[in-house]
DNA sequence: TTTT
DNA sequence: TTTT
């Protein structure tokens, strides 16, 4: 069992790419989430989480979030690690997201404002502000 | 909101310290979670998660546990970051735990059999296989 | 272990009870909580969920949430039974809830418009949209 | 969102039924689940929850889970309402798995423990002791 | 490298 | 209708 729960809000707009081999969606950002407690003197009070998103779901969060914007993610952590540039290794600890449900709606002019004044292109899944993936997975990059 | 669980195996004994400061007690571990799909090609199969407890919470986990017993853990997820050797700056995710749920008694002789042959010194958590923390945290270190 | 995590809205206002004995205070409401999938033929697409909160969040949530607003809500799931009127045994599950994360702001003129035009009474909560309770719990009533 | 994640003992062995229509698979059983905190003078301190799985997570349960089995349980809260006996309208609150993880074997003996002296029929799952389910649903019944 |  |  592996499971996470956050909201928080998107600290940039998400990044999307392409698995080279199979050319899969995969979308990446960093969420502020607010911890409880207030910091003593001036202390940092929000954790920032990296979100990984795979496929549909890569293209509906790359399409339509933006940097500020309130989302609810559940998903899995995972651990990976890779060369660093001096050849040592380094570990790195993400949230694959399983849903990402949209909480606000961004003010028209803001960098996260999506679209024109119209209905987002897959706009099925903004209706509901929800959107779920299958949970298949891919090579790591 | 920020919520987290896991189930999974501790990969060595936990790691007992007290804070400089306050002497606040923080215990440590890996936990090594199961993927639920087969990595294809002998990939990973489990993510490695490192887990803290504070306090109360701390030494019970100190006391009770071994590399290879299995809990599950309620938490959240927490990041700072760290002045590295070459000066440049690491970040760190952990999971913090609220509560750990021992779901086995280790086999005695294994590294993991902690107390003689009688009930532990605080018997009264184990008896029931719980032990809840207050949720005060503490500086970092 | 006992976890839950739920976002939807208030399908009516909260009500606020105060146990006989102590005289600790007590809010129910009932969440609607979205369904992923299309219901085959006009079905229900939505759980309703009873949700119960204690002491300080009891009074948050009576004081500053009302019908249709969206929520975060964590907590965990309870089963209590009670005799009815015909002398039968009843059973009741529901979420007592330990933390409720305010997700939208009401409308003002709406039923769900809480205090004047200024800000709240128990305003420290109210900044941060989040409340957390201490977990004590009471005797059923 | 509506997540779950339980750990309990079955109360019976679990139920197993077909949907008239589709011949689908539903398993049913009811998880003890201890309360954290000690009841006052001889009060209750578990919740007992009821838990349904579908197609292939309740074959998989009911031919290899039994009365006392320890267990994990992933999945959402379901409401539902049916017409009583006298009429009335009752109201049901369960929690549809998702995934189910055993956490215990059973010792030879006693009701829980199923199949011969060798390993289970469908012992792919029973090997790393997880199953999951496709997620799909059906008309409740 | 951090959001309201 | 409740488990260790």
């Amino acid at each position: 069992m592996n499971k996470v729960f956050l909201i928080g809000r998107l600290t940039r707009d998400p990044e999307l790419k392409f698995t080279p081999g199979t050319g899969n969606a995969v979308a990446t950002f960093s969420l502020a989430v607010d911890r409880n407690y207030v910091g003593q003197s001036g202390q940092r009070e929000a954790d920032f989480i990296n979100i990984v998103c795979w496929r549909k779901l890569a293209e509906h969060v790359a399409n339509n979030l933006g940097k500020g914007r309130l989302v609810a993610v559940a998903g899995r952590i995972e651990t990976r690690s890779y060369q660093a540039q001096d050849g040592s290794k380094r570990y790195v600890t993400e949230v694959v997201a399983d849903e990402v449900k949209f909480l606000d709606w961004p003010k028209e002019g803001s960098s996260s404002y999506r679209g024109g004044a119209t209905i987002p292109e897959d706009s099925r899944e903004q209706e509901s502000g929800f959107f779920e993936v299958d949970g298949d997975d891919d090579i790591p990059f």
